[in-house]
DNA sequence: CCTATAGTTTTATCGTTGTCAAACATTGCG
DNA sequence: CGCAATGTTTGACAACGATAAAACTATAGG
């Protein structure tokens, strides 16, 4: 049960998340994030519609821009949402893109 | 005094609005906006350390993606931030964009 | 009318990005 | 051990994007 390694809160810039999240696939994935809360890499690819290199390519763009965290358990790797280390550094960001995206807050 | 081509406000797509913001020199033009409500394209140019037509490029970029209105008077053209047709359709996404990147909110 | 001003468009270059396919790595299981 | 499952990495390719230079457009002013 390992953590992948992921930039520091403090590290985190705020071009890169918006660029991050500026992919209608990535949004979707952040989408569902917020909904389920947790998801493997490959029950995100599967709503995705795009091979699983594509996907596995999207997720890292995500973890290194500081949006998910991924960790590994086992065979599997489970993505979530760093929604408190982006609270911290922007204040509401998140939110608001989760609304205008059409997900669920579930908060 | 003329008006240029804009997307309308249901046109406004969440992620050529975040792709927009996500280039560190649009994103300088975009909270300079907020701060001083209007400026012509050479008063921007002036501060972004880019050949004037790099600038036109991202002016364009933002204007197209629905970020900001240009409106020609004279020989000026000058650039606003779309405020009100961004907060409906993405409520709070730029207040804490310009928030989240240094900008005095003067609202 | 001629010229200067303010910006845009075009052309070219170069790096980045999204995509798939195929090879690879790692883990769990029989 | 050997095999299947789960992702990642690498390689290749096409599309896109940021940049600058130069040509162009439009407008104001003398």
């Amino acid at each position: 049960m390992r953590l992948l390694p992921h930039p520091a809160t403090e590290d985190i810039e705020l071009t890169e998340v918006l660029r991050a999240l500026s992919d209608p696939i990535r949004l979707e994935i952040v989408a569902r994030l917020a909904a389920v809360g947790e998801m493997t890499c490959g029950d995100a690819g599967d709503h995705l519609g795009v091979h699983k290199s594509t996907a596995s390519h999207h997720y890292r763009t995500l973890r290194e821009a500081g949006v998910v965290c991924t960790k590994q358990e086992g065979r599997l790797k489970y993505m979530s949402l760093r929604r408190d280390d982006l609270d911290v550094r922007f204040p509401g960001l998140l939110d608001s893109v989760l609304a205008a995206s059409g997900a669920l807050a579930r908060r």
